[in-house]
DNA sequence: CGGCAATGATACCTATCAGGTATCAATCGA
DNA sequence: TCGATTGATACCTGATAGGTATCATTGCCG
């Protein structure tokens, strides 16, 4: 059986008349009754009683209608979601991100990313860098972000978003009332860190950057998060430096100023995927990412 | 597409090597390489990555593999659907019955009927003739049981059962003490008639009974069904002559004794279908209905 | 009542295409 | 580097879908 068969017998059951039925199908009559001859012989059963005047389904006929609507409408919608799925606009897009960087550049990713492909489900997953780089290898992610992510053949890392960075001081410190502050300025201030206790983190991106001045970090408290950072500074334990998107945390009695230096100072944000993965809605996904990057607006 | 597209694709995609698959298959592995091709072509998507060592499926052919393989699984069930259709197997059988029929003869056909086409729906439907003339005419139902029926053009009507007459009398009555009573010796005695007001009834063939021995009948009450007749037996109204079926009916005070006479008295139980249903759940079913017939055992 | 028109079935031809054989290109492993 | 294995390609052949011409049946209508 074909589904010529299903399709031909689905349209003379409709018609009730192999005349009309063929000329419906672009073919002439002959082939049909032939089609429907074989596909009664391969059931068994007749499909159609002819009464010379048109015809009439049998029970078994009005009982494979149903079956072969059903069929062609299933192959109707095979193709049309296989397309959809070779195109990239249907499937699953796993995103494995890490704290701070939820707070501003990746979901103007992943929204723009959503209207555009909107029946394509996005999956967001907080991962280390190192379970990024095992998930994708597993095929749990299809993209990660992180920073200072280390260099590893059969992971593509690549630079997304160039982010400058901002000092988070308290309202009423003194500092608040420059438009913006050198490096030189807070050497010596009471500083909080984070991430804590991770390798090559931010954290030692600001201390490199304070050294560089010549001056010796005053690290008054290390925390793992910045929205725990924020808080800090609100409560007046110090200041801290961060990517420009952590901003966007409006807390009562936290400043941001940018950086006086040149070049400005800024931090990486990277992508990573698998070098060998072809799939469709990665390579849409890279191609969004890619107008928006790297440099910032 | 066809079905061979889908069928090879899912072996391909179970495989996941092309000569296996092409042998799988009982085709030689360039055919097989040309059907996908094709498949891929006309869903507009590659559906397997081929890395020289063996193939993958993409997303595409991922999603494609879920709806081939539920079609190949419908394509098949609906065969094996339809062919049962056409024996006769599964659909539905519309059965009208009368009052008394429903005592014994019928209910034996619809049992073996049951466990020969355990899935054919049998639905009962309490008719008197005109009804069921009218219900077969517009296809609700199937087959119908009455007696007497008159004869139609587009209506068959088959005697399928001759069931002999047996009078039933209360215990203390002294015709009770026969084993056999000869019409004759009820002439005079109270009679209870049933059907009551319908043209061309069972009470007619008992009236022309009676008259036939030269008596004049008696009746002293008429009622519409079997079930009241004999109730009133029991009670000592009089006694009725009724179809044989009727002593399954086991009512405290009634007995039945057989009508001594030759030929002994009988009735016909009949059964009416359309002349032009060629449908197998018919047919099936007047091949049993004639097993058992028409010689009562 | 006979010819006509419409039905689906049959006979036979043709063109398409599925499947076969031989072979190629690429690549992995020994 | 050579052989083995992968899938792809070229080309041929045979099965078969589809076409044309025609038939048998039957309802319709004058």
């Amino acid at each position: 059986m074909e589904l010529r068969h299903l399709k031909y017998f689905a349209v003379l059951a409709e018609e009730l008349n192999f005349n009309r039925a063929a000329a419906r199908l672009h073919i002439s009559q002959p082939p049909l009754t032939r089609q429907i001859q074989q596909l009664e012989e391969e059931v068994g059963a007749r499909l159609l009683s002819r009464n010379t005047r048109g015809v009439e389904l049998t029970a078994a006929g009005r009982a494979l209608l149903e079956d072969a609507q059903r069929i062609l409408g299933l192959v109707k919608v095979a193709k049309e979601r296989t397309g959809k799925a070779g195109r990239g606009q249907i499937g699953r897009l796993d995103v494995g991100i890490f704290g701070s960087a939820i707070l501003n550049h990746i979901p103007r990713l992943l929204l723009e990313f959503r209207n555009r492909y909107p029946e394509v489900e996005i999956a967001l997953h907080a991962q280390t860098k190192a379970e990024q780089v095992a998930a994708l290898r597993e095929r749990r992610l299809t993209v990660g972000f992180n920073r200072h992510v280390p260099v590893e053949p059969d992971i593509v890392v690549e630079t997304v978003y160039l982010e400058p960075l901002v000092i988070a001081v308290n309202r009423k410190h003194p500092l608040a009332r420059h438009k913006a502050i050198r490096i030189a300025d807070i050497v010596g201030e009471p500083l909080i860190l984070y991430p804590r206790n991770t390798r090559n983190s931010f954290a030692d991106d600001v201390m490199a950057l304070i050294r560089k001045e010549g001056g010796q970090p005053r690290v008054v408290q290390e925390v793992t998060d910045v929205v725990t950072a924020i808080a800090l500074v609100a409560s007046g334990f110090g200041l801290c430096v961060t990517p420009a998107a952590a901003s966007s945390l409006k807390l009562r009695g936290v400043v941001y100023r940018p950086i006086k230096a040149t070049p400005p100072p800024i931090i990486e944000l990277a992508c990573l995927y698998r070098r060998d993965d072809e799939s469709p809605i990665l390579a849409a996904f890279l191609d969004i990412t890619r107008k928006f990057s790297p440099a910032p607006e």
